[in-house]
DNA sequence: GCGACAG
DNA sequence: ATCTTGTCGC
């Protein structure tokens, strides 16, 4: 009952569970601690690690994290991103010894062709307020924002308002923001712009993706000192 | 029919 | 996601 084994059950369980995202939020809007989330790929690609790191949202200092190694859980299918990473992120959030605030997370949320991506996904089960940041986008239009950082676009789906396009730093590529759960659209924008004082990235995103990749290199440097 | 397609 | 060389800039 955890992953679906094929496609046909994957759009069944999105159908199932997009009902349950609380779209009214508003959400916190000082978090005490945010968490990310991400995971990284073995180069065979039949291992992953999963990361989460809990950030203070005030000095963005890591006051807990934890990583979970394991398997892709499904193949990876445009749409059906979530199923591939959630048994390895719900694993790590349980290792958490703090519940965090808010979850932000590595891919959209709402910005989804059917309003379930993996920030929704992530958000219902654990019934925390969540929200996407995609590097590149998956559905929608949009017109690029002004250059300066805090500048953004609507990000549209047909004629629904689906996520933002946010400049978080001046000249640079813009990342997607879309809500996941229990967050409105302008807190989840804020709350982006409050983590990234730096880089294009949010801080919390940077932490989780150095953890699990360490944690990767780590899985294979025991592997070869026990094959020895 | 063709191209696009989170990570 | 991951593999990659060089290159630009603080």
């Amino acid at each position: 009952m955890g992953t679906p084994g094929s496609v046909a059950e994957a759009l069944a369980v999105q159908d199932r569970l997009r009902p349950l995202v609380d779209l009214v939020g508003p959400g916190p809007a000082a978090p005490a601690t945010v968490a990310g989330l991400d995971v990284a790929y073995a180069e065979s690609g039949d291992r992953l690690a999963a990361a989460v790191t809990v950030l203070d949202a005030r000095t963005l200092a890591v006051v807990d994290s934890a990583v979970s190694v394991g398997r892709p859980a499904f193949d990876y299918v445009p749409g059906l991103f979530a199923f591939r990473e959630l048994p390895a992120l719900l694993a790590a959030l349980d290792r958490l010894t703090v519940r965090p605030d808010l979850l932000v997370c590595d891919g959209h949320g709402l910005a989804h062709p059917r309003r379930f991506g993996l920030a929704c996904h992530l958000g219902v089960v654990t019934d925390l307020p969540a929200i996407g940041v995609g590097k590149t986008p998956l559905v929608g239009r949009w017109v690029p924002p002004a250059g300066r950082r805090g500048a953004w676009e609507p990000l549209r789906d047909g004629d629904e308002v689906v996520g933002r396009v946010l400049r978080t730093r001046d000249g640079v590529k813009p990342v997607f923001v879309s809500v996941g759960h229990r967050m409105s659209l302008d807190n989840a924008t804020a709350r982006v712009l409050a983590l990234t004082p730096r880089y294009r990235l949010p801080e919390t995103t940077r932490t989780a993706d150095r953890l699990c990749r360490d944690a990767l290199q780590e899985g294979n440097a025991a592997h070869i000192r026990s094959a020895l």
